[in-house]
Parts: structure tokens; sequence; C-alpha cells
DNA sequence: TGACTGTACCTGTCTATACAGCTTAATCTT
DNA sequence: AAGATTAAGCTGTATAGACAGGTACAGTCA
């Protein structure tokens, strides 16, 4: 049998799409249990196999757990991401269908430190923009942000609006990313930290410092703070 | 038809695995073309939709590149040297110029929780092979190695002398290494860890998980532990 | 009450067939 | 000889039907 499929989008993708869907609007929570094949078969018109591809793509994904027998259900998925690989925090929990807010601790102008001087490459008390906002994900903060930039390459940095953007985005938007590096670390959050990430005391941070480089210098160095209980990054390479 | 799929496995992961074996061994090299579906439906007698079940996941994996109208080729996959890439801890340390050197704490077989088996993908209770180990770098230790492995994939794991070899050395010897995972946390480590790593109270580790992949199928599972004030990782790359 | 059994439902796999769209190469035209 | 047409081969998607094996639950039997 032969179908017009009349919406150019592939049957299963319109399945998993739906799914999706219903799990990033929070409708379905972890563990709710979602259609099962032969649901899918009644409700959407499609073979069983296509109703079987789309809930094996999102189990191979993550996003669903199947068990032989019982059913299909929502993933309880931990935060986690890739240890080379950068993004946006937002785009990072709205691919787990989750909602991103972001809270803006401070947004000044500052002089830098030694340390932080010779990162960058500057004269000590040479002037930055730093901002540190902590970013929520379903109302759960998941990230501190303590950013630094040379003012020289994101001039307007101070009046930008991080309700609406991430530092990030901006970053990308007003200077071309060349290269990064990411340094990890396990370290005990100070009581700031601690206090803005809502965690409990004896719990560890994840430390990422990122270092950006556009037009062949250092752009911007950012300290991410992650719950340690929260917060996982994981890889998956062949050597 | 049906079909009595005498070897257990699942036709579209034999078919899996005899292409992965083929790159594996060299045999086909980067951008060597890989027979078609219609190539895998006569010469291993199954339908054209477990070819194109093999095939589209090993291109899902990144194995394969796969062009309608053209064919299947195996992928060519940039070597990137990250630093997370898989390497022996004491290549490591030499590298640092430094002196390794492993005290083996246990080295015995144990059965399978629940969810070490769900990570083999084995029966739980059955049986694993366990090497507990801390590496020390100039006298100071710097990484427990909790290692389960697969006892089909290396027998002789319980004989090794690991004062003279790593695990992992022994591992890619008798087991060639296929595809890795790792995952990054932060922890508080539990006492045992906290005493066999002389670290201070109050201070976190670097969890990193590591599960390598052997002819389709998890080889081993490591959970390496590393004190928080001594060790980071980095890398550098470009988005 | 407790152990067993049947049944309904679920996922996992596999087959045989079909149509669409793309690419390459051979063939036919002008 | 250059351009248009056709055929063969490839992947991508989809269907209907089938069997195996796991799980949960109700009902039955001892």
């Amino acid at each position: 049998m032969s179908k017009p499929n009349a919406s150019l989008q592939p049957l299963y993708l319109q399945v998993k799409r739906h799914i999706l869907d219903n799990i990033g609007s929070g409708k379905w929570g972890a563990s709710t249990r979602v259609p099962s094949e032969n649901d899918i078969v009644k409700s959407f018109g499609v073979s069983r196999m296509t109703a079987n591809r789309a809930l094996r793509e999102l189990r191979d994904e993550g996003v669903l757990v199947r068990i032989a027998g019982v059913g299909s259900f929502v993933a309880d998925r931990q935060a986690h991401a890739h240890p080379l690989e950068i993004r946006s925090i937002a785009d990072e929990i709205g691919g787990r269908g989750h909602v991103h807010r972001a809270e803006i601790v401070s947004l000044e102008r500052v002089r830098a430190v030694a340390d932080l001087a010779e990162d960058f490459g500057i004269a000590p008390r040479s002037e930055l923009y730093c901002s540190v906002i902590v970013h929520f994900e379903n109302d759960r903060p998941i990230q501190l942000e303590d950013r630094y930039v040379l003012p020289k390459l994101a001039p307007d940095y101070l009046k930008v609006d991080f309700n609406q953007t991430t530092p990030y985005d901006y970053l990308i938007k007003v200077a071309p990313l060349q290269e990064a590096e990411h340094l990890l670390r396990a370290v005990m959050p100070d009581e700031r930290t601690r206090k803005l990430l809502a965690m409990k005391r004896e719990e560890p941070c994840l430390l990422v410092i990122r270092r950006t480089w556009t037009a062949g210098q250092i752009a911007s160095v950012a300290r991410l703070y992650y719950p340690g209980s929260r917060y996982e990054m994981s890889g998956r390479f062949r050597p």
C-alpha cells in the first residue's frame, strides 16, 4: 500500500516529534507512560514497524526507556553535555525538553586581577567586562556562569539583556569563535556559589573553565559551575 | 517465513558485527565501499529491511556514510587527540616524566549487581572479573581504578600481574578496542576511596566512568577516581 | 492462604513487498 | 559531437503480517 504522505516529513519523524513535543511541553513528565506501538498504529494510522522505529530511536537517543512486556516510558534524564563541545546552555536545556531561565547576579566592568590578566594576556588591572549569571533548568539552578570578556571584542556586552539571550549566544554573534579550551575539575563550591546553585553542604561542583579565542586572542574566560549531583558530561568516541 | 536464528544474536547485529570487523581489522579502510543492502540480502540471506537496519544504524553511529543513489562507504573520521582520549595511565604519567607505580587492592571474580549487569547487558548475578588498583605518580596516589571486565573477552584477567602492566594495556592486547564512552562527574569519595587516594576530608573527586566496547558489546566498565585537588582534564578544540 | 496457570498486552525481531527519489552510465537522438 | 533519454542500481521510507519472549494480573487449584 502506498501512501501520499502529504506533510513532507517522514511518518516516523512525525511520530517522534509528537512524542518529543509532549515531553517538551511538560505534559508527559519523567516516567510517564507513552503510547504503545499499537496505540500509535491506531491513533496515527501507521504500521507497527513505523511506530516501532519512532519509539526505538527515541530509546536509542535516551529519551525513552522501554521494557519488553511492560511499555515505554519517558526517561528521567540527568543533565549532561559532551566534554568537548560548546553549546549554548539554553539550547542544551531546550534539547532535553526543559525550560531555561536565567537570573543575572551581576553585570559590570572590573579590573583584571593577576591570574585573570595572565589568562587574557593583558596587563594586570586592565578593564574587563564581567557577568555572573545563574541558569535554571525547570526552575532548578543548573549552572553558575562566571564570565569575563575582553571589552575590545564585545564593547556592548554590558548593555545586553541576558534574560533574552545567553552570553554564549551573544558572543558568537559579535565575535566569531575560533578555538576553545576546556579545563575540567572537581571542586568544592565557595559559599556564594553553593547558595546560588541551591546545593547541599558537602556537595562538590563540576567546574568547567572555558577559554575561547577570537582573532588569535582570548576573547572570553568562563568559569562554569555545575552541581555535582545534577550534572554530568559524557562523550563517546573511537580511539 | 520464520527464522530459527541459531546463533542467538539478532541478524541485524550479526551484519553490523561483520562490517565492523572488516573495518576494525583494517581490511576496509576509510572511504571503502561496503556491500549494498541488496548485496547483504544475497550474502547473508536476510531481508532488505534487516540489511537496511544494520547499515542505517552504522550510519547513525558515524561508522558509515550513505549516499542515496550511490552506496555506503566507510566514514573517514578524523583521529583527534583529545585529552579525553583513552590512554594508559602509566603512559600518561610517563609522559609527564614521572614515575608510575601500581598497588593492587583486590583482584577477584564477582557477581554483577543489577546496575552493573545492565551496563554490560548481561543477566544480573552473572560473573564478572573485578580489579581495584591504585595508581601512583611519584609515590602520590593519583587514580583509583575500579574495573569490571567481561570474563568471556579476557579469560585470563585474574592471572595478570598488574604490577607489570595496567589493565588498560592488557585489555587492548586481548580485546581490540572499538569504541569508548566517558562520563564525567564530580562526587565526594566514600571513605575507602578517600583513604586509598590519601585525600583530605572535604575534598571532591573527579570521577570518570569509562565504558569500552569490543565487538559490539561492552567489554569493560571502569570507575576512575581522581583527587580533585591533584587532577584536571583539559582539551583544546575548534568548534 | 499460597502456588500455579492462562491470558492479554507489551516489546523485539524478521520477512516480503512496494514506491519514491537520487545518481551514474549507457543509449539514443539531433 | 553534444545533448536528451532511459535503464539500472542505490538508499529512504512504508506496509502488513508473523513469531518469540517478557510481564502483569486475574482466576483457579491445592
